[in-house]
DNA sequence: TCCCCCTGAGAAAACCTTTTCCCAATCCGC
DNA sequence: GCGGATTGGGAAAAGGTTTTCTCAGGGGGA
């Protein structure tokens, strides 16, 4: 009467014993022709795994890990739902697993302890080998605790516990990057616009800012810090050339290096909006390398990426070390961020 | 020599054997104090039931997973590494599972069949209780096939095999949505600048359109199809506004509907550019209510949004209902859209 | 007093695979 | 032809839990 439904066609899989019984050996010595163990002749070898092959034998993971005590799954926590940070990081993370045959469980918690604390029993009582942590902001803990857990655990782009590992964005070195490209281009009058003072990635690259400044010998304004939005990349611009100038000279600023892209953004359109030139008179440098929001300004953002599928890998591949029995010294290791250039900037006076 | 590091502490989870033997039961029994099963004094019972929670028994689902025949856990296959579409999606997903105690493991296949593949075999090989496959466009196919998997499979934005079950957003109700707000406003000459034509939405979106303006007598322009981008919008702006007008009477709209949230913003952006005020003389309605993109256009964007999280959420409760054998009749469901008013259409005139 | 039924709890099978040990048969050298 | 080594393969335990079956003892009815 009514047209198809759809309960499962339940397609039982195969398992080890039947495909034993079809061959006409014993789950032993079916199971050492499978995996390369014991031995026997050739021919009975290549009859099981042509038998298994044909049945379309696929083991039973669970069983397998029962018996392992390895289970060759991960849970990555997060608690950036929306986020551009954690996707490539996932991204990276599982690029490094799959090799390995290790699934992940994504867990987003929100803020919410009581939600992280169900999923870590869960991937607790699942027997994941390794958990990984990351979030959104790299000065902030996830809402539980990962330490005495009895399974590694590895932090990425967030606040680790005392005695993890940790992968985090080398700030200060992508500031640099940011202001060293300025000098090298001849800008001799370099502002600085970004987040809320609360956010520690704030502090570090403004202070790398504050030092390459000096080693060039170049006059230091204080950064500008507010929301990391467009709005206050627009009302910093307003600041920097209504304001009484830069170093008390009455020069305006020739280069923003702006802590995200949002902020940028507000910038290069806030410049343009005064009829500013940009890259010809102002140049600007955005942070996060967001693609979408780099490629759509005019001109191009050229932005400061952290790298994040690569520190995702090397999450990755540090949680398997460790599950393989690998000692490793806990602390925080730094990754190097790149420049990615458009045209924000233009090019050397000489160029 | 070296300080601190960091090998697995190996802190092995307690079994239910040792529970029994502390509480001087059987497995057996100890096995049914905990789950509420068999008979016993009510004494025993809670001796048990307090030694696993003395001794922080918690029971190991890989053992439980073997003999139920069910894992408590799902995969996610998606092909949308950094899109904004499967992360909400995904949080519908997982928060409609977590609740039913399923975990699930996240597969990113890119485009590639081969990844997909591998992903599917994993995921396969863990006996995952079902598959949730979804992506960034509603017309495209994951480049695998999950139709005799032996395991249900529900589909999420994206296109479903045949006789399955899909979940997409309502493209034509959200176009109508938008468009019957600017009727209601007044509007009289609303133009429609979407993506591109190889897209079934845009269709979708611009034939919604076409019957929302015939349906009030308004006259229909003919969308103008091009890259989801701002630049685009910026283009459409050229053209809408330099053209010969409106239906031949050299009227310039007062409305423009955009297919996606980039758009709009070029259109926003390129209308200020112009002097033309946003929404006093023209108002604009975005699609995909992209919260950072829609918040950072001025006036904030008033734009469609498809409640991807729902969406997900829907997706998840029909997966859990296939996977506890209730049947269901396979089709594309669709889900409403919701119009998210902000302030670039805006009021009523005599409001 | 006898029988039956009920109660409380344990034994064992089952889920599926891996691995260790073991055994029978064959082969070799002498 | 005999002792020992080698070869090919199987039996069984292990991993942790659930569930069915079994069983001993006690209580109640006839």
């Amino acid at each position: 009467m009514a047209s198809d439904v759809q309960p499962t066609p339940a397609k039982q899989p195969v398992t080890l014993r039947e495909v034993a019984a079809i061959a006409g050996v014993s789950v032993a010595t079916a199971s050492k022709a499978l995996n390369g163990q014991g031995r026997m002749t050739a021919e009975t070898r290549s009859r099981i795994r042509e038998t298994a092959q044909r049945l379309g034998f696929r083991p039973n993971s669970l069983a397998q890990s029962l018996l392992r005590r390895r289970s060759f799954t991960v849970g990555l926590l997060t608690n950036d739902t929306y986020g551009r940070f954690s996707l490539p990081l996932m991204a990276g993370v599982s690029d490094a697993l799959v090799d390995a045959g290790v699934s992940v469980f994504l867990c987003n918690v929100e803020d919410d302890p009581r939600l992280a604390q169900l999923h870590v029993d869960a991937m607790l009582d699942k027997r994941v080998d390794g958990i990984i942590a990351t979030g959104k902001r790299i000065d902030r803990h996830l809402p539980v605790d990962l330490a005495n857990l009895g399974i590694p655990a590895i932090y990425a782009f967030t606040e680790p516990d005392p005695n993890a590992i940790a992968f985090v964005s080398d700030d200060a070195g992508g500031a640099r990057l940011a202001v060293e490209h300025f000098c090298r281009l001849g800008r001799r009058r370099i502002a600085h616009v970004s987040g809320p003072a609360s956010f520690a990635v704030v502090h570090a690259r403004a202070e790398a800012y504050r030092e390459v400044l000096a080693e060039n010998g170049l006059p230091v304004l204080e950064p500008l810090l507010g929301p990391w939005s467009e709005a206050w990349g627009h009302e910093a611009v307003r600041r920097l050339f209504d304001g009484e100038g830069f170093d008390g000279t009455r020069e305006k600023p020739d280069a923003v290096f702006c802590g995200n892209d949002q902020i940028a953004r507000g910038v290069i359109d806030a410049l343009r909006e005064r009829g500013i030139g940009v890259p010809d008179e102002v140049g600007v440098i955005g942070f996060d390398n967001w693609q979408i929001v780099a490629e759509a300004t005019r001109p191009p953002l050229t932005s400061v990426d952290m790298n994040l599928a690569a520190l995702g890998r090397e999450a990755g591949l540090a949680l398997l070390s460790l599950v393989g029995g690998e000692p490793a010294l806990p602390g925080i290791r730094k990754l190097p961020c790149r420049l990615v250039v458009r045209q924000s900037c233009g090019r050397p006076p000489d160029g």
